[in-house]
RNA sequence: CGCGGGGUGGAGCAGCGGCAGCUCGUUGGGCUCAUAACCCAAAGGUCGCAGGUUCGAGUCCUGCCCCCGCAA
């Protein structure tokens, strides 16, 4: 491997959040050997076959894509992993596990970028959960990859600011964008030998856990700082729901107020800074919201419709 | 053929077989020191598209288009 020569770059990567990596290691003059996705599921409406984004841009930039349901159990994928003789591999959002054998074969390792400040939010949230949690920081690491879950050395990380209404998917696609670059960046020095890895502190470090469609209940006796947050940080999925006259009702855009509201948890009032619900601590002022089966409104629009809103009781089910 | 909700004046909704309505907005007028407040009046709709049933269809039936929730 002469040192200006190509990087031989094998990519895995599955949603949108991991293009500009892929884009980025193009730009960078890496020759991409082959991109690993995963297969193509049904999904949406009407249960259409969607391929995975990176998938697509794969195909658009004529590069070779491989779609394995899984390299573990896939003895068959693996080899031709290792018949591609990649330099280098990178992971980004892929979702499958990668077995030892995969990560020790290429000479300049597996290298992963990661959204979070690690060893801070490790696992399969941590973009929501930093926001759920009230970090006034986040930041993207790019770590090499060993066989725990986010838990190999750094090599490289980056902080920003998290924006005062940045929700996670925004949130997402800013680290993965910073993420990008940063790999760019580095990349010719760990080519070159010049980064040494950093072991991360098993004592800092956090794990997030994989959201479920419960943990967009909203419960209206959390104080309406936490309850704001987690409008933020659950959008789009699992998003944050109430419900009204027994119709599931999505809260998109929310914002805390600190006062006392005299009303029980869960109770629609009207303030004068507009229209509000109830919590254990302060009120949740309603600025967008989706009942279902209908448009998302504002909450401007909602009331016209709905003259019984204020006043009336939202409940989890 | 995954399950379900919906398309009605500019906006959001109600009406579900017999004169197309409500709230907001718009326009004009009035009241007021004043107002996004209040009062009076007006304009504005081929009720998603096509066909069918009926004396009569937003309303019932069939097909199509579009939007959305769930599920994945």
């Amino acid at each position: 491997m002469s040192n200006d020569a190509p990087l031989r770059v094998v990519f895995m990567g599955t949603p949108v959040f991991a293009v500009p990596a892929l884009t980025a290691l193009i730009d960078a003059n890496c020759d991409i050997v082959g991109v690993y996705t995963q297969p193509d599921r049904r999904s949406g409406r009407g249960r259409r076959l969607a391929a995975p984004p990176v998938k697509q841009t794969a195909i658009e930039c004529g590069l070779p894509v491989f779609q394995p349901a899984s390299l573990r159990r896939d003895a068959e994928a693996r080899r031709r992993i290792a018949s591609l003789q990649p330099d280098l591999i990178i992971v980004v959002a892929y979702g499958l596990f990668l077995p030892p054998e995969t990560l020790a074969a290429p000479p300049l390792g597996a290298l992963n970028i990661h959204p979070s400040p690690l060893p801070r939010h490790r696992g399969p949230s941590p973009v929501a959960t930093a926001i759920l949690e009230g970090d006034a920081t986040t930041g993207v690491t790019i770590m090499q990859l060993d066989e725990g879950m986010d838990s190999g050395p750094i090599i490289a990380q980056r902080q920003t600011t998290i924006g005062k209404d940045e929700t996670t998917p925004e949130l997402t696609t800013r680290l993965f964008e910073m993420g990008a670059r940063l790999l760019a960046d580095i990349l010719p020095q760990w080519r070159a030998n010049e980064i040494i890895p950093a072991p991360q502190s098993e004592a800092d470090a956090t794990i997030t856990s994989l959201l479920t469609r419960e943990d967009g209940a909203i419960d209206w006796s959390r104080p309406a700082v936490r309850i704001a947050r987690q409008v933020r940080a659950y959008h789009p999925w699992p998003g944050s729901f109430t419900h009204w006259k027994y119709k599931q009702l999505k809260l998109l855009h929310a914002s805390a107020l600190e006062l006392d509201t005299h009303s029980a948890p869960g109770t629609v009032i009207a303030l004068p800074q507009g229209i509000a619900v109830a919590t254990s601590k302060g009120a949740l002022l309603l600025h967008r919201l989706q009942l279902e089966g209908r448009q998302a409104s504002d909450i401007s629009d909602f009331m016209r419709g709905y003259d019984d809103f204020t006043g009336s009781q939202l409940a989890a089910s």
